[in-house]
DNA sequence: GAGTTTGAAACT
DNA sequence: CAGTTTCAAACTC
């Protein structure tokens, strides 16, 4: 939604809750209850998990609402999103709920959502109730939420001693004023040294990153910073603090930073995407889109994506001698699995839903993307749960015949 | 810290 | 698309 058009963009509202948390939510399959990743979002390494919560959110006192659902599959129904922590840069565009609410009617339904947690409330929910840049800071301990700008937003978080100082920001940074964008902390990384600057707009198909992982200083020395061999520029940031030498990854070399980045996108037009989807949540922590290469690192030290990602090969690695498919706990299910101790049904493990509907979601916003009909949209998604389905069902054989 | 190994990215 | 080269991170000593 553009910014600055008077109406709100509500409607995410996000909080870290504990692993154990994971919220379901009705999926499109109506008899089942699904969780629900989002596979483009990037990797923060932390313990906690998020949610993102689609519903009325309020604004202020002389806003108005209107609907950003942007796809016939979205509801309007508030979702719980099982979000893992390693997933946060943009939030799903245009999942919002066009009516106003009143405080007091948030309030309570802030409670009671808050009620399912198990987790001191000493984290922050986020709301981008603006495209303009408010925010409203929700702490569970506090009795009322407080609407912020993002500056103020920031100062707030930096202030206040129990909060968590990782707050980050719901709402597509993109649509921001330049001068909010380069003031607001909110977007900084966990980790001071990491800039975060603004990718580049989703015209130009950067956009959807909105990184947030912690990132260590780069040390090329001939890429020029300007290859996906720079992690810097692979993230979508300027370096910054790096190591790197004849560094063209910053603002003085825009342009040539500009050309680099469409020249990427035209080798692949999601160069910029996260790899990895799902997170360290434990069990089968998601998936790598595309799939390792490994031939002799076993796929057990950094060199594979997929484990530095945590996360475990899948048929969409190439990989040989690859020995990062099973933990021990993963294990147990296959065990009792074999052993007839459970249907077959135990081995569609929590992990398991949570990589069937994050593909489905993937297929829904490649839909999206493409802007095709809803009915033809329903049918990508469908016919991604059928090939999922497929995948399983060959799983579960193979884990008889063993 | 230097040298080696590794696999992704880039190139042909 | 496959093979090769380049590159920088991960790893070892």
């Amino acid at each position: 939604m553009p910014a600055g058009d008077g109406k709100l963009e509500t409607g995410k509202r996000f909080r870290h809750v504990s692993l154990q948390e994971t919220i379901r939510f009705p999926c499109s399959c109506q008899s089942t209850q699904c969780q629900l990743t989002y596979p483009d979002y990037h990797m923060e390494p932390q313990s906690s998990q998020y949610h993102i919560v689609t519903g009325p959110v309020p604004g202020p006192p002389d806003s108005s609402h209107h609907s950003l659902i942007s796809a016939p599959w979205f509801t309007n129904e508030p979702v719980l999103c099982s979000m893992m922590p390693q997933d946060l840069h943009v939030p799903v565009a245009g999942i919002c709920v066009p009516q106003a609410m009143h405080p007091q009617q948030f309030h309570e339904g802030l409670s009671e959502f808050t009620s399912h947690l198990t987790q001191p409330a000493s984290s922050t929910v986020v709301c981008n109730v603006s495209g303009g840049g408010q925010v409203v800071l929700v702490n569970p301990c506090e009795p009322e939420p407080m609407f912020l700008t993002l500056k103020s937003a920031s100062q707030h978080r930096d202030n206040s001693p129990n909060q968590e100082k990782d707050v980050s920001v719901l709402g597509n940074p993109s649509q921001l004023p330049q001068q909010q964008q380069a003031a607001c902390s909110l977007y900084e990384s966990r980790d001071q040294t990491a800039n975060m600057q603004l990718p580049v707009p989703r015209s130009q198909t950067v956009g959807t990153l909105y990184e947030t992982k912690s990132r260590k200083p780069c040390h090329c020395t001939r890429s020029l910073c300007l290859k996906l061999y720079c992690e810097c520029f692979a993230y979508g940031v300027m370096c910054s603090n790096c190591d790197c030498s004849n560094c063209h990854n910053n603002a003085e070399h825009e342009m040539k930073r500009q050309k680099a980045i469409e020249s990427c996108l035209g080798r692949n037009p999601d160069a910029f995407r996260s790899k990895a989807a799902g997170g360290k949540s434990g069990g089968v922590k998601g998936w790598h889109n595309k799939g390792c290469n490994c031939k002799r690192s076993g796929c057990l030290k950094n060199y594979c994506e997929c484990y530095e990602a945590n996360i475990k090969c899948t048929s969409s690695c190439k990989c040989v001698g690859c020995s990062n498919f099973l933990n021990s706990s993963e294990m147990g299910v296959k065990e009792k699995f074999v052993n007839g101790n459970k249907s077959p049904v135990s081995v569609i493990s929590p992990a398991v839903v949570e990589a069937v509907c994050g593909c489905q979601l993937a297929r829904a916003k490649e839909a999206e993307r493409e802007a095709q009909s809803p009915s033809q949209a329903e049918h990508m998604v469908l016919d991604e749960f059928g090939h999922c389905l497929t995948q399983i069902v060959v799983a579960i054989f193979q884990n008889k015949a063993h």
